[in-house]
DNA sequence: AACTAACTAAGGGTTTACCCTTAGTTTAAT
DNA sequence: ATTAAACTAAGGGTAAACCCTTAGTTAGTT
């Protein structure tokens, strides 16, 4: 029997997830939570197998959660349940411990198959979470893919509120010269050519929410 | 009894909320689809009260769905099920005929009460939806709203995939003056001060994708 | 102690964005 | 047919963005 916790403040398919997991052989739903906190406090006295953590939660996400769950009980498995392949997110859930990823549109199947993958050691990543990862890892090799700088993300940050290069450096009390340098190495490592593009990468990279 | 039909692309989340509906009582779920066309291909047989339908869809999305099945079963009572409350995308549905609005974070008793009140001809919209009703309507009264003309929605998406106003009069072949005139009052019937600004506000606004 | 990356700043240049006014043409609705 | 809204375009101006080079300072690494 595999002990299964599901963590997610989706009320709805949390309920329904619980229901689809019980008609799933060799499983058994220990307990379901609607945030990481709540989760994190009661499942000291639980014996679980496997958490099926949603990614996207308000107030503690799901890489958060993970991380705090692996720091206190490594042995528990995480799978990760996401709505969309969000790109970045899933590496970071990747390096917080998660053993699992997949998709809400998957069907009961592939979550009995992915539970078993899991619970037997292995991994199981959905097609579409595989296919991202192989494109990531070409463009690696390929750009060597420059990271932005703390202060790079500060500024880009700033950009995207829509504030304008002397704004900003009134704010962060530096010379209107320096925000312009960020500024264009911004530009070059995201390989965006202006503002407008720079804004849409920002916002896909989370570097800035909607 | 009530018969209801659900249409999500969500294979867990659909299974789960067909197990859960299952547990409501007086509700009989008929059948569940992946999809609009599947839905709007295999209905017609079928003794249907309300539709659970998402919104959001690969393929035909849940207004179109709602339009279509409106003009095909008047009688048919749509209630939508969405993970956010996404802008405008709610005004679009409702216009379309929808009777309800429900959250996919809203519980089994939430829900069960929706599908009450909507079969007994009422509507039941969530209390995020409400609030961002009553919101808008606020807003309208006091700015009238300045709508974007055709033109302009083209010269915003041309924007927003980071061309110059150079650019965009060679695609368009205008005058770059034109276009200047153009973004001068995109960006005053939009209330943004600068692209970055801009960009931010289109996305939210559905003018243009991530 | 030497090295590297990051952060800072400047000069000087070109291009684009942004704002104002005025004004002719086209299109759709009353 | 008249009117209003939308589309087009220009002149003329300021501000901001963007691109190049050079260079000093700071902070963390080996």
């Amino acid at each position: 029997m595999i002990n299964i916790a599901v963590v997610d403040d989706h009320e709805m398919f949390r309920e329904g997830l619980v229901l689809v997991l019980g008609q799933i052989e060799d499983v058994n739903v220990v307990a379901d939570y609607c945030c990481g906190h709540v989760f994190l406090e009661n499942m000291d006295d639980l014996d679980i197998d496997i958490v099926l953590m949603d990614i996207k939660m308000e107030g503690m996400n799901g890489i958060e959660t993970t991380q705090k769950l692996k720091a206190k009980k490594p042995d528990i498995k995480v799978i990760a349940v996401t709505m969309f392949v969000e790109e970045s997110y899933y590496m970071q859930m990747i390096q917080a411990g998660a053993h699992g990823f997949i998709l809400k549109k998957a069907g009961k199947y592939e979550l009995a198959h992915a539970i078993q993958e899991v619970s037997k050691g292995g991994n199981y990543f959905a097609q579409e979470i595989l296919q991202k990862m192989a494109f990531k890892a070409i463009a690696k090799t390929e750009d060597k893919e420059e990271q932005l700088t703390k202060r790079e993300v500060e500024v880009l940050q700033l950009i995207c509120e829509g504030l304008s290069t002397k704004e900003i450096s009134e704010k962060l009390f530096l010379s209107h010269k320096t925000i312009e340098v960020h500024r264009s190495n911004i530009l070059r490592k995201s390989d965006q050519k202006n503002i407008a593009q720079l804004v849409i990468w920002a916002v896909k990279n989370h570097y800035c929410e909607l």
